[in-house]
DNA sequence: TGACAATCATTGTCTAAGCAATTAATATTC
DNA sequence: GAATATTAATTGCTTAGACAATGATTGTCA
């Protein structure tokens, strides 16, 4: 039943089995990782956008916001990669931060098409907050884990994401 | 350091002392249960998606669909309720899903205030592909786990799950 | 150099979710 | 039985994200 458990896991990885875990007769939402992590995220956002209110922060605007501070971007269109937005979205959401004086655009005299972003003061002061309420966050939801608990749940995370990534249609836009 | 893991897990689990793996400086996000869930969650989602579109079904509408299909819900609030989705939302929710000729309102005579809903034919044929679908693209996920490493998967899920439900605070709208 | 392609930002249109206010109907309580 | 509270569904307003089309600019290459 199942998968082959006992084989070795490095050809398991590599060869892919689909496991059989799941079937469409009897299906449990609860059982399913999906939704368990689906409800995880939500009270996880949650929480953080509580936090995150009086530094006037919403859920969708910390991400870019933490990238610009952090350096992982400093015009329109690396913040719309670097966030997996569209551009269309960023733009407006670049209206919306700029609206609450947390960033500025300025346009590029080098290349006329991009714009730059600038954090102003209020924004920088707001984003040097975001990391520890972001670890907070998950200390807190990692209440009574081991080490070894921690680390095991990391590993298997990442096994899936590598798995999904891999399995993923390629698109023109995460091709290139 | 981080947490007592030498201690009794079961103690630690009741005590919920708060772990201390992330820390502000030096944040990582490749690093954090949040941001590897979050993504795998995104990717999951899209390829359930792709796999529903023939059946003209979005990632926000099959949910409900599934609900109203195994009779977890009848009526309008149940279902918001069921979805923990907004009233007005499910309202237009209902409006594209009628539009779609998957579900039909009926006005209840017992009591005047409730729409109770019913699954179209389409809606049915629809609706019973959704478990196949999600099974599927679970067990893709979970490709090369041993059985034992997928419960213990749930098990931290679930953990994760119930020290969020209980640090959560409570609103109106889930205490009763 | 001049046509064509690619990139950047923006805008319009759609689906989607949250919050507040409204209306109608039913329950509760005094 | 009448005043009040509660519940159900809807609508308006806002944030948010996806996709397509557009205009401006820059790159490529024949």
């Amino acid at each position: 039943m199942s998968v082959k458990h006992d084989s070795n896991p490095f050809i398991d990885a590599l060869s892919c089995p689909l496991a059989d875990f799941y079937q469409a007769e009897g299906y449990k939402p609860d059982d399913s990782v999906g939704y368990l992590m689906r409800r995880i995220i939500a009270l996880l956002a949650q929480g953080i956008e509580r936090e995150l209110e009086p530094a006037g922060l919403t859920n969708a605007q910390w991400v870019p916001l933490l990238k610009l501070y952090m350096g992982r971007a400093s015009t329109a269109a690396e913040l719309a990669r670097a966030c997996e937005l569209d551009a269309g979205s960023m733009t407006r959401l670049l209206d919306r931060l700029e609206a609450k004086q947390l960033c500025r655009r300025i346009r590029s005299s080098d290349d006329r098409r991009v714009v730059n972003l600038e954090l102003t003061d209020a924004g920088r002061l707001a984003a040097q907050e975001i990391p520890g309420i972001l670890c907070k966050a998950q200390n807190t939801l990692l209440a009574g884990f081991s080490v070894e608990e921690w680390q095991n749940l990391k590993s298997y995370l990442r096994r899936m994401l590598d798995t999904a990534q891999t399995q993923q249609i390629p698109t023109e836009k995460n091709e290139k």
